[in-house]
RNA sequence: GUGGGAGUAGCUCAACCGGUAGAGCAUCGGACUGUGGCUCCGACGGUUGCGGGUUCAAUUCCCGUCUCCCACCCCA
């Protein structure tokens, strides 16, 4: 048999219906504070996420589904050409890479998108979207890492994700959007009945307050470092920010002593923390900072959060994000400070306490056609119903009524409603309460309404 | 990638020390030709995840592999 691949798996109905509730209650939020969709590519150029993501992060070296498809390298090669061209008309040598021939037919390497927020950049420079000053983006999708699978976690997973980015010009670097954002998750989780989450917010400052931050790190655990786990003797070396992550409870002495990278924050990148805490405070959300929260990817500057929730195991990161002020450069744009998030919809869905019953839409009501010849007849008043927002289920006139009903039951209508030759004749169907037992004969021009009621 | 647990009917689960694979629910049919939920009867449903080994005999023991779950790593 086959079977889906590792780490992917059917969203059926009527969990569907879960998911979409969601879905339908983050668009309207998005509305109300002026977000708009995007849809990028699921696969991008692999160098977006190389540059974007950063060479060294796991998600890179090891989660990435790539692969190398066959290309014609057209682009670069008119490009090359043109620029070889003009150089020998000036009389100067040619700038940049001359593609040679033999990568005519190359390849191009090809990566699943293993997180939104490089795209959507790319997208942003590609298309010179600063023409239009702040940009509020959001997007729903799923995002591919090869990661082992676990509870909340899969190979294939969705995303809920938003970006406010633009020229400094636009207000992109303000505070005000960070608490914005910000603002708008603890809306969006209370409105999809989200309880009990916990709003986790740090500032990492710019990356010279980091480089300063990552030394004195290292100064510090250069001495403790022998007493402290194999993992972190590890990250010492290789990350030593991923040092806050340890759980081993006999480290927990020695972490506490280190420093926080609040303490190496420049002037401006203190007072724009204070202003994001100023402002949630006073629109009245609340969060606790944790000087310890780090982000893993390397684009991330200035503010950082993460919403947990206790329902979610050890997978408890409902949402994380973070300010990303170097990315569009990073990524060869201008400078386009911005700042987002990335809510897993999949453990958004976890942690829901709205029940599938409560979301999945059953039918209004069930026709039931009594007799071969009926089928039409049955039809034609389903158009009608279905014209009014009813949700219809057609029966079959070769069914005995009996099956009728257990089918009708069985879905949950409300109502079944019998046509058979003696309603047809008189153009007057019987319309049955399935709960109540309640039956009554309707004429056909109040079948709408009747059932509408309720 | 590392460590641990688990895979038996569509679903939830049995099967004693290794001895011919079972129940409930669900599905379909009948009792019951135009009135459901209840009841009764019957039917369908299986390469016991897959492959190999030990054995007279393997769902059971061993090895490999796949998938899921839990934790680590990392992250949403």
């Amino acid at each position: 048999m086959i079977k889906a691949p590792r780490g992917t798996r059917d969203l059926l109905p009527p969990d569907t219906a879960l998911w979409n509730f969601v879905e339908a209650a983050v668009r309207d939020v998005f509305r109300a504070y002026n977000f708009h969709e995007t849809r990028t590519p699921i696969f991008e150029s692999t160098e977006l996420f190389a540059r974007g993501v950063g060479e060294e992060t796991d998600i890179v070296t090891k989660e990435m589904f790539t692969w190398e498809d066959p290309q014609q390298r057209y682009v670069q090669l008119r490009d090359s050409y043109i620029e070889a061209s003009n150089a020998f008309k000036e009389g100067r040598p040619p700038s940049g890479k001359l593609v040679p021939l033999e990568l005519l037919a190359g390849t191009q390497s090809l990566t699943l998108r293993p997180e939104n927020t490089a795209g959507i950049v790319r997208a942003y420079i590609e298309h010179k979207l600063w023409d239009r000053g702040l940009n509020k983006f959001f997007s729903i999708g799923p995002m591919f890492r090869r990661e082992r699978p676990q509870k909340g976690r899969y190979r294939q997973f969705y995303q809920i994700d938003a970006e406010v980015i633009g020229p400094p010009s636009s207000g992109s670097e303000s505070p005000a959007r960070d608490a914005e954002i910000l603002e708008l998750v603890a809306t969006l989780l209370d409105r999809v009945g989200i309880t009990g989450w916990t709003l986790q917010l740090n500032s990492v400052g710019c990356p010279v307050d980091r480089a300063k931050f990552n030394e004195a790190l290292k100064q510090a655990l250069a001495p403790v470092i022998d007493k402290m786990c194999v993992d972190c003797q590890r990250r010492a070396v290789t990350n030593p920010l991923r040092v806050f992550d340890c759980k081993v409870p006999e480290d927990q002495p020695i972490i506490a002593t280190l420093p926080t990278i609040s303490q190496f924050l420049d002037e401006a990148c203190r007072a724009h923390y204070e202003e994001v805490k100023s402002i949630l405070n006073a629109v009245q959300i609340p969060y606790v900072e944790n000087p310890r929260l780090v982000r893993g990817l390397d684009y991330y500057t200035r503010t950082a959060f993460e919403f947990t929730h206790g329902s979610l195991g050890a997978q408890n990161a409902i949402l994380g994000g973070g300010r990303y002020d170097g990315l569009s450069k990073a990524l060869g744009g201008p400078a386009a400070p911005g700042i987002g998030f990335a809510i897993g919809e999949d453990r958004l869905v976890l942690a829901l306490a709205a029940s599938v019953e409560s979301v999945y839409r059953k039918p209004d009501v069930y026709i039931a056609p009594l007799g071969p010849g009926l089928n039409g007849e049955a039809a034609r008043l389903a158009r009608e119903l279905r014209r009014h927002d009813l949700v219809v289920e057609l029966g079959d006139g070769s069914f005995r009524l009996k099956k009728s009903f257990e089918a009708a039951d069985k879905m949950g209508a409300r109502y079944i409603l019998i046509v058979g030759e003696n309603e047809v004749a008189a153009n007057a169907f019987a319309l049955k309460n399935l709960a109540s037992g309640e039956q009554v004969t309707v004429p056909r021009s109040e079948l709408a309404e009747r059932i509408l009621r309720k």
